[in-house]
DNA sequence: GGTATGTTTGTAATCATTACAATTATGTTT
DNA sequence: AAACATAATTGTAATGATTACAAACATACC
């Protein structure tokens, strides 16, 4: 993999976390292939490069990422959880047909506001559903 | 429960779908307890009125309901799907130290849009995350 | 009232995620 | 460079939400 590794051992020191080969290999997935993948699909990624890994060291590594803020996740599906490395704010859309996951960066009033209505905001996710450009050319038959 | 059977009657048969008296009370629910409740919740205080009712049926009657667009699924916890009777589309606030989930209504330019980009909108969920005003005000103790 | 069809129910299965305890690796100290 | 304390990884088992399935039941229509 062509990553830049000393950048994630960096990033990963920076927020107090061991650059272990796991986490720097996990990283260099989410960084490389930004597909919203799922704890599951980083798993049947890796396991070629480390056959020992296993699915508790991707969640533990996923979550311990998300506490120090590095990645997003992603409830779009409401089945599963999907990640995020991507630093700047956006919103993202989930094809209803081939359950693709694109980013949309559309002009959001509300990314930076930090209070609403008195509650305190820390994050804000925009989904939105429905049928992809590309669905929709290859003539789009209705989701069953 | 003091409510509205006639018109839920009405709602169900309209989408074609029978009015049968589990279905009847699981709208009623929803319409009258504004929480977002989840599956079990709604499972749980129904059992009082009709004690052979099972979770399947609740799942099944919510998903029926989605499918019509009689109600609509939150995904905003990541855990569990909760579920929205109220027909104006609206954004949601989830407290992240007790867990409540608020209505927001906010100008959002994107809930009239029908397509984005190339793709075709057919449904958008806000979600904003952080710490509800009630819990700002009696101390906010930082979430562990 | 009888019948076809749709709905409800209970149980078992599935899938994503977490709990836990033992093993192993890491960074630091000597 | 060896030893140490601590943090991370691993495998297995447990949990929790949701769905699959088939039998029993109710509903609307004739």
């Amino acid at each position: 993999m062509i990553t830049n590794i000393p950048h994630f051992k960096k990033v990963l020191l920076t927020q107090g976390l061991k650059p272990t080969y796991q986490r720097l290999e996990i990283l260099a997935y989410l960084e490389k292939y930004k597909i919203h993948p799922t704890a599951e699909m980083i798993y049947h990624a890796l396991i070629r490069d480390i056959p020992t890994i296993s699915k508790t060291t991707i969640y533990n590594t996923l979550n311990a990422l998300i506490r120090k803020g590095i990645i997003h996740e992603i409830t779009i599906t409401g089945t599963e959880t999907r990640y995020d490395y991507h630093g700047i704010p956006h919103h993202h859309f989930l094809c209803n047909q081939c359950g693709k996951i694109i980013d949309i960066d559309v002009e959001c009033p509300y990314l930076a506001k930090k209070e609403l209505g008195g509650h305190r905001i820390e994050e804000l996710q925009g989904y939105f559903k429905g049928i992809c450009k590309e669905c929709l050319r290859s003539g789009h038959k209705a989701k069953v």
